[in-house]
DNA sequence: ACAATATGCAACTAAATGGTTGCATGTCAA
DNA sequence: TTGACATGCAACCATTTAGTTGCATATTGT
């Protein structure tokens, strides 16, 4: 879970996975055109991202074509949020009324 | 909403909202006790989670505070994850159906 | 008033991170 | 078979990050 949240804590690795939901089963080169960065940035990104297990990789040939695995963020909403959605509105009145006590 | 993922990206961090999730409105020095970190430490990660809106605090004397916000935490389950949810199960068979198809 | 308590600020350090360049390897197509 | 294309590997660099130590300031209870 840990890996998880560090891969999503990059900007350019979520977009990663925005351009993967966009069009799945990219090759490397396609998911690097039009990005200010280099071949070799954006495979270490994606290292990253398979090592989270966001992302598998098939090679067909000299191809290299990447997938999105949703899983784990489906459990990251499953497991993570879901725990702080309850008690949310419990959370926010306390807030609110301390809020509104500060000047006693 | 990268300054929040960034938040989340520490482990420490993440453990100091479950224990503002446990109990709200605790003071500095409590969220310090038995962590393996100086007060120092503590108060940075704490900076960093008043940046990015999902701790408040309030001056209470000489104490401060401290009270969790979920909502930051409720936006990336609206706004980032539904996002992959739809198109989860289109994702996954397609997935299946590339890992399948590899010896052709 | 003053000692104890609670927090704040600043300088410093080590390690992780995000990026680069250069070169190597593997595969396809003419 | 050979040149072009797709990806892999390694060394290097700058910046950020997570943590420390030491000292300063503010508040409270006796």
């Amino acid at each position: 879970m840990d890996e998880v949240f560090k891969a999503l804590a990059d900007g350019s690795r979520r977009s990663l996975l925005d351009r993967l939901h966009a069009r799945n089963g990219q090759t490397l080169n396609e998911l690097c055109e039009g990005l200010a960065m280099t071949r070799q940035a954006v495979t270490k990104h994606l290292v990253i991202l398979e090592e989270a297990n966001l992302v598998t990789t098939i090679r067909h040939g000299r191809e290299k074509l990447h997938y999105l695995n949703p899983v784990p963020i489906h459990q990251i909403g499953e497991r993570w949020i879901k725990k702080f959605e309850r008690g949310k509105l419990a959370a926010l009145s306390e807030l609110k009324r301390q809020l509104e006590k500060r000047d006693e």
